[in-house]
DNA sequence: AAAAAAATGTACTCTATGGTACGGTCATGC
DNA sequence: GCATGACCGTACCATAGAGTACATTTTTTT
């Protein structure tokens, strides 16, 4: 248990406390991010994390000095699976179906996910008192979708392979038919997961719908 | 300022009094609804409402004995602009595609006006820890527009005018298309309502897929 | 007019919670 | 091995807000 490192390290000098200190931090986040999810902003207390956390309360503070701090970096950490998010497969070599339906079905999924359902609750519970975070939120998730499919959608459209309209119209289209029922239902609360195998499903219908359209 | 009733009525004794009561209970729901619609339920404070309301905290008491009681006969009084909403007009003898797009503009209209985003957000944001909430407020709004649409779209199909399909997904696709894009932007936001002649606009779009697809 | 019911204002209790202070302990680094 | 920074436990402060108590006043009924 003692240092398993070589002492040669002289860039970074105190970095094993460095290291231990991003760990905790890690932790406070994490243990922070479920209760933001699961309680809310209001709902959640910073006792309460702090007890959860194992640690005292001095400790705590000694990273984040106050709720609001928190929740910020919370924040930050929650929006980075929508960031990879990005990385969503388009295959722009497939045929256009194929890949509409392959990306409307990540879409789904991700988006009908227990911990995406809570932070959307999250983000739009308190979207009128702190308007920052409903844009952050809105440019980091959705709006990155969007751009995405609009995107291929124009190109699809420039190839021929769709018919010409304004690309942006057509990626709200789509992205609504795919959450189209299930979203608001999980949202609130009446269904609590996607049946197995629904996202494929729910993909083709989808994506067919939008062909009679646009193609 | 006087009783200037007829003191014949024996029927009902005490009815000043009630009449009295039932007009301060309705005062009292007024300002509890501003509040909750506005703070959500953590963020609002009996004491706010009873300061607000002009009396004093021991006669807001004597109508609501706690705070989650009044929640649930806020959340009964807004809902009932969601029965009304049955009221919309799903004119039967209108070509479909007026009877559409009618009523899907008047659902556009009603749903993004900021009393419906400020109610959808309370009830999203406390799906988590009210469950019921959710269930209350999904059986008395969504579900029933979704039964009128759907309803009238099976008729229409059964006369010929839709092409025959499941009424139940078709429903689902037209609303969803209904609120595509517009929907999300305002319940996180990042705009405050429609644009001008936006409902009507977009209606027409909507109509128009949907027609593309079950015509 | 007198009694009953309801409303008011004020002051209070009790609990939760954000945030602070501090003395002791343990690991880390020199 | 010793100084230092991080951590722990615990007790504490201040404030907000739910809910109560009560003495006083207003309104309604009879």
């Amino acid at each position: 248990m003692q240092r398993p490192e070589p002492p040669s390290g002289c860039g970074d000098r105190p970095t094993r406390r460095k290291a231990r200190r991003e760990e905790r931090r890690d932790a406070i986040l994490e243990v922070a991010k479920r209760y933001f999810l699961e309680h809310g902003y209001a709902g959640t207390t910073m006792s309460g994390i702090a007890a959860s956390l194992g640690g005292s309360k001095g400790t705590l503070w000694s990273y984040y000095a106050s709720k609001d701090l928190l929740f910020g970096d919370v924040l930050d950490r929650v929006t980075e699976v929508f960031r990879q998010q990005l990385g969503m497969a388009l295959h722009r070599d497939a045929p256009v179906e194929t890949a509409l339906v392959t990306v409307c079905a990540e879409f789904l999924t991700r988006l009908t996910n227990p911990e995406a359902i809570a932070l959307h609750r999250l983000v739009v519970g308190e979207a009128g008192r702190f308007p920052e975070l409903g844009r952050i939120f809105y440019e980091r998730g959705p709006q990155r979708v969007h751009s995405l499919l609009s995107r291929y959608i124009a190109e699809a459209m420039a190839r021929g392979d769709l018919t010409q309209d304004d690309p942006d119209v057509a990626a709200n289209v789509l992205s609504a038919l795919c959450l189209a029922g299930h979203h608001q239902k999980l949202m609130v609360g009446m269904i609590d997961c996607l049946p197995p195998d629904e996202a494929e499903d729910w993909a083709r219908k989808a994506v067919a719908i939008f062909l009679r359209t646009y193609r």
